[in-house]
DNA sequence: ATAGGGTTAG
């Protein structure tokens, strides 16, 4: 019977089950078992009626396999209805609630069960952290009496989830010192902490563990190293991971298709969609993401209209705002304005802020002030404390020579107090982080990066550098050219990790904002200058520079203004 | 035979 229900043929292990001559406990509840795992609840519902002998497995089995069907209610009602609960039954009930995100009626059933373990700690640990109240995730893991390696793996989680990549990394750390065994959980959430960060040399010291433990292959953990390899800028180490991975599943497929995209490699990401379609992988929603903005840096605009059209008719999946986004993005690219807004018109829901700041992007390369406007005005209406909108705006106000709205958009920010995300943009050089802002002298070498910057400054000019901040520093007020002036904070992290990172390999530099127009034309010349490559990832895509240029120009793909502005933020 | 942790977009 049970060979026939690992192959979910349900309907011939029933038939066995009906012409057994005898049927004990283990009989009945594995039946019951199955119908509620397969969604059957029903049929799980008469057998567990029919049934001779209910035990304390038949009840949690029911309870269980209502919550899996998302019948929260049924479910409480057989637990109530139980005649004996054990600790495995309170658990499925708590994690229950922690599924539906019902914290409270969690937390009231953990305070009152007669006793509890591992599990209900764990359970209630997650559930925590995945609402965000990682102080009471941490609390109740400093006080659980016995921890095992599935409470570390939920705690570093709940920080990975959280955004708090170095609390992340220090428990990872603790745990191995408290000596509990490194498993899949914790590899895969520290990898993903590595990708947040961009630590590279540390994301490929715990690769080294990770061939050690033997997790390489599998899904999770290949995943989150191929994502690692994709976020920290080597999409050919990505590649080698991918390879490796048995048995890929959708979310691989999807990793390094973004990964090819993110980087600018449309061809190729479009290649391996064709492939994961021949691996016979259903795309889903995500894939699409990749598969679009895969078009949309590569300005491939009838391929992308092709797959938009072939996602709801071959895989049935519905367009959401983000594929609405990229299509917007890509057809505002390529100068179709008017194709982009009737698209936009033609959705189904409200367009939200980024969709909207699609549309603002591309009337910023093409010029049109008064789409940009509208466009900016939404996004002020929608989100108004999205302050990257008013650098947007001010940017397209500029390169229109309209310094009177640049000034009236840098008095509004004043006014309304939209804060102001510091620019800052990191290396990692042996081991560790170094981190750069604007006009930045609190770094140990600050003084050799200088001179190394002044120095490249001559050879930059000698190539034919021209510093765009030059020109138009008539036209800012005088705050605002004090920080014109300075050094940004990419071309700090850039000549740093020149001058320490051994030559040949490399530099590869991250920042928190899109890089600026300015920095990323003094990169280009720098890169063939000391002949290096130089991979720098900012918020959108890596740029590739090597001999004097960039692949994200090939098809104009934008970085930011036309004329430095608005440096504030850089 | 019944319970707990993890990866991809934005």
């Amino acid at each position: 019977m049970s060979g026939y229900l690992k192959k979910k043929r349900l309907e011939e292990a029933r038939q066995i089950f009906d012409r057994m001559p005898v049927r004990d406990a283990v009989s009945w509840n594995t039946m019951i078992t199955c119908y509620a795992q397969n969604g059957r609840m029903e049929e799980a519902r008469k057998l567990f009626e029919k049934s001779p002998i209910r035990d304390v497995f038949t009840w949690t089995a029911m309870v269980s396999g209502y919550i899996q069907n998302g019948q929260l209610h049924d479910a409480r009602r057989i637990f109530d209805e139980m005649p004996e609960k054990n600790v495995i039954s309170w658990n499925a009930m708590i994690a229950g609630y922690v599924q539906s995100k019902n914290m409270d009626l969690a937390g009231e059933l953990f305070e009152a069960m007669p006793c509890r373990n591992a599990s209900s700690w764990n359970t209630m640990i997650t559930g925590y952290a995945q609402s965000g109240d990682i102080a009471r995730a941490r609390n109740l893991f400093v006080k659980m009496p016995h921890r095992d390696c599935i409470s570390w793996a939920a705690i570093i989680a709940g920080y990975a989830q959280n955004g708090d990549s170095e609390e992340a990394l220090q428990m990872f750390v603790e745990m191995k010192r408290d000596g509990e065994r490194l498993n899949r959980s914790a590899f895969t959430c520290v990898l993903s902490t590595c990708a947040d960060i961009a630590a590279f040399e540390l994301g490929k010291q715990i690769h080294g563990r990770v061939v050690k433990a033997g997790y390489e292959f599998g899904c999770y953990v290949g995943n989150a190293l191929l994502a690692m390899y994709c976020r920290c800028g080597s999409i050919d180490e990505a590649y080698n991971v991918f390879k490796r991975i048995e048995d890929k599943d959708v979310v691989s497929w999807n990793t390094i298709i973004i990964g090819y995209a993110r980087h600018g490699f449309g061809e190729e990401a479009l290649k391996h969609f064709e492939s994961m379609k021949r691996a016979r992988i259903q795309p889903d929603e995500v894939t699409m993401v990749g598969v679009l903005s895969a078009c949309s840096h590569t300005g491939l605009v009838e391929r992308g209209r092709y797959y938009f059209d072939s996602m709801s008719q071959d895989y049935g999946i519905v367009a959401n705002s983000k594929h609405y986004t990229c299509m917007i993005d890509l057809l505002g690219r390529a100068g179709r304005l008017d194709d982009a807004q009737n698209l936009m018109r033609s959705m189904p829901f409200e367009p939200d802020a980024a969709t909207w700041g699609a549309l603002l992007g591309a009337s910023r390369i093409h010029g049109n002030t008064s789409l940009g406007e509208k466009a900016a005005e939404m996004i002020f209406a929608l989100e108004p404390w999205n302050s990257g909108m008013y650098v947007l705006l001010s940017n397209l106000y500029a390169s229109s020579g309209r310094w009177v709205d640049v000034r009236k958009m840098r008095s509004k920010m004043r006014d309304t107090g939209v804060n102001k995300i510091p620019g800052y943009s990191w290396v990692e050089v042996q081991n560790s982080i170094h981190t750069f802002s604007v006009g930045d002298s609190n770094h140990a070498e600050s003084d050799g990066i200088y001179a190394f910057l002044e120095e490249l400054d001559l050879r930059m000019k000698r190539d034919g550098y021209v510093s765009a901040t030059k020109l138009v520093l008539h036209d800012v007020e005088e705050e605002e050219k004090q920080h014109m002036l300075k050094c940004h904070s990419e071309k700090l992290a850039v000549a740093y990790g020149i001058m320490k990172i051994p030559s040949g390999r490399p530099v590869r530099v991250f920042k928190n904002l899109r890089v600026c127009e300015d920095c990323h034309t003094a990169i280009k010349h720098i890169a063939k200058i000391v002949g290096r490559l130089i991979i720098l990832r900012d918020p959108n895509r890596f740029h590739h520079f090597k001999d004097g240029v960039c692949n994200c120009e090939t098809i104009g793909d934008g970085n930011v203004c036309t004329i430095v502005i608005m440096n504030y933020f850089y």
